[in-house]
DNA sequence: AATGTTATGTTATATTATATCATCATTTAA
DNA sequence: TTAAATGATGATATAATATAACATAACATT
């Protein structure tokens, strides 16, 4: 996970949005924005609009995701920054897997000129079950 | 856009689906449940949680689709009833533009395969400018 | 220091979605 | 043909997610 942090062109990453992805990362999963909230109160921040002005600041760096299906955000799977990539999501622990290529969104940028549609934004998500979760389902699954 | 109610295997169109899916169809664009509802006043409904459960059970049948993107609900732009497929949205006239053939959610199937990952949802969005909102862009745009 | 700019803090509010429980309608079966 | 069960609707309240608006602080440039 080399200097992302200093990409060009990009936002650079303020007090507030280190400490926000600092707990991104080291949770590993996708953190809702209030979830954030409460991880952060200790560091004295106390409103929602402080959380979602880092939140949106990491996004643009391309360090963290936002999880449209979860309304939460995910820590960066990839080496590099990137474009859009897809993301599975499971239900159930909500580990994510985000795809190491560019294949769909290669494919949907095609698609997209073909239609004369100039693409701004790329969301692409699957979400279902881990193979962890599969094997060891939830405890409460009523086994009737 | 033949007779896909009757389809097997999916929940029946009630009252309140039939109402709010006319709305949509007739609109032709995403509404969120609110707007939805604000167009269903006159017929006495007044709760979120009626328009809700309408637009779950329309999303069940495949009538209509969630958008994650825009928390909102478009009428189905294929001819039949189908699996997920990709959705552009332009974000100036909020026009859809649905994929008509399933590559993408193949791929996606066939790489969550190899990652042991079971899927049961995918959601695929584009956001941008469709042509005509590029070629005659928004009146307020500041032209300096 | 004065200025402009960016980041942060603070308060309030808007928007989106669900929980809960009561009532009504329709089907099933005794 | 009623009683029970099921499914749909209605009604109220509240939870969860997100932004608006404005004030202050930090920082850079001159
Ligand atoms: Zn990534
Ligand atoms: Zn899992
Ligand atoms: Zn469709
Ligand atoms: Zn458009």
């Amino acid at each position: 996970m080399a200097d992302r942090e200093k990409h060009p062109n990009t936002p650079r990453i303020t007090k507030n949005a280190r400490l926000v992805l600092d707990i991104l990362r080291q949770v590993g999963q996708p953190l809702t924005a209030y979830e954030v909230l409460d991880r952060i109160r200790p560091q004295g921040i106390t409103a929602p609009t402080t959380v979602y002005r880092a939140l949106e600041r990491l996004v643009e760096c391309g360090l963290i995701h936002r999880l449209e299906t979860l309304n939460a955000f995910v820590s960066c799977g990839r080496e590099e920054v990137h474009g859009p990539s897809a993301i599975a999501i499971c239900t159930d622990c909500h580990g994510v897997i985000e795809m190491q290529n560019d294949a769909v969104p290669g494919y949907l940028y095609g698609w997209a000129e073909t239609k004369d549609f100039t693409v701004t934004s790329l969301t692409i998500e699957i979400l279902g079950q881990c193979s962890q979760c599969r094997i060891k389902p939830e405890p409460n699954v009523d086994s009737e």
